[in-house]
DNA sequence: GAAGTTTACTTGACTAGACAAGTAGTGTCA
DNA sequence: TGACACTACTTGTCTAGTCAAGTAAACTTC
């Protein structure tokens, strides 16, 4: 079948794809994937270039170059233009952790959600929080401290400030129906976030609120959420060790 | 505006980006871009449609297509045949977390990095560690123990455990030299691992190879990692709270 | 030998079409 | 009214070429 072979090749055929009714592309991006996690092709190594697919698979090059430019956007492969296409150095990948909405974790689990307010005002930023928003300290900033439980287990204790400038209804909101998160999110859609993640005690008042002692170790996480112009909200989330964990999956 | 002209149209260049000199297809993500940071299609409207950027911006189709899909790719818009291209939920998107060989992370920052091995043998497995890495109870496994420090200081407890049948060599590499995680990458390029981070205390062994008392807060790395068919290696990976902290962005 | 030129190969970006397949609304006919 | 065909619009995928630009090795010239 086909054998195109005007340059290369005598061996008009050697994709082992399970998938012979997928479209050429995706049938041209297992046959690179398979081979990579053969290790046909080593970590730095050159790989077949896209002519020598054109010829091999016998199709247009554009079909070859969307499925190296998807392997090039998940970083299995890196290219340069007059060198060629080489095998990725995985060490330089970088994992991908998902850090989805609280309420939506909770309920994906089949677990009950609910949230108790024990702050929200408007108060004058101290110069920490102004720094953080692009404030001057003592402009006023809104504040809110809301613990997150589920099934009536204290799960996240929530701690933030929001720039008035970006949400100015935000301390009318009822959020014990709806989540921060949730909220901003819709206010300011496409943002930047910067995170942190870091182990740590708890403050005495957060030790209360979340029903432990001020000795347990808790997974405490930074938030800033910056909207193209200015800072929209900076937040501590701090969650028992023993209740709580972050789990993510890098899958080529 | 808008109103679209059928083919060429008399109106060539709509979009207000800065970048007069890039190509075409990232001048139309940034036009679109801009329109989602600006609100101006709330999460789940509906976009324009491809025959409508191609009349407005002059292009062909594949390359107004191109544009749209990495932005799928991003996250940012959602496709459905037959029905159009629709602003995406960002609450549905998942943010990244990047996860570094430590060697690296720790060169990176200027900092000079060694390690100290404290175990390094083939020994029975357990049945937690035998469930894990697809194995019998009681078949032999590669196990280390191994410090790495930073400029001295303990920075991470690295508990590892390998299955012999992927790594035959790997008592015999030198990890003062080069860390599992690098030389397990070359044997075994491509391949899937699952992440969990989560706080809590030492053993007591750990808090005596870190330095610190039983009862500091420990930020806890389990990763275990599989390669199409069996697994590789799991890891407990443990950091002192006060030294290490995981960082990460989210850039759409 | 050193410096510049040519050539072959690579990826990057694009064009102007094509056909397929999914959705939704409209019009027709029993 | 209900079932069905038709139509318009959408995205999904592909072709067969084009021109541009970057790299490296071979070749030519001084």
């Amino acid at each position: 079948m086909a054998s195109i072979s005007p340059a290369k090749s005598d061996r008009p055929v050697p994709p082992e794809g399970s998938q012979v009714h997928s479209a050429p592309y995706l049938r041209i991006k297992d046959y690179l994937k398979q081979g990579l996690g053969h290790g046909q092709w080593a970590p730095g190594a050159l790989m077949p270039s896209e002519s020598e697919l054109v010829g091999r698979f016998g199709v247009s090059r554009m079909t070859v170059t969307r499925a190296l430019r998807e392997l090039q956007a998940e970083g299995l492969v890196t290219r340069a233009q007059g060198l060629g296409t080489y095998a990725a150095h995985l060490a330089q990948v970088s994992a991908t952790l998902t850090i989805r909405d609280l309420h939506e974790e909770i309920t994906a689990r089949g677990h009950q959600h609910h949230a108790t307010v024990h702050l929200a005002r408007s108060e004058p930023a101290d110069a920490a929080v102004a720094a953080r928003l692009g404030l001057e300290a003592g402009a006023p900033v809104f504040h809110t401290l809301i613990v997150h439980h589920e099934n009536r287990l204290p799960l996240q204790c929530e701690d933030r400030y929001v720039n008035p400038a970006c949400a100015p209804d935000y301390l009318g909101v009822d959020f014990t129906r709806t989540t921060p998160t949730h909220y901003l999110l819709e206010v300011a859609p496409l943002w930047e976030a910067q995170y942190s993640i870091e182990a740590g005690v708890p403050s005495r008042r957060e030790a209360r609120l979340l029903q432990i002692s001020p000795l347990d170790p808790c997974l405490i996480i930074l938030r800033r959420t910056v909207n193209r112009d200015l800072p929209i909200t900076c937040a501590r989330l701090v969650h028992p060790g023993s209740r709580y964990r972050v789990e993510g999956q890098f899958k080529p």
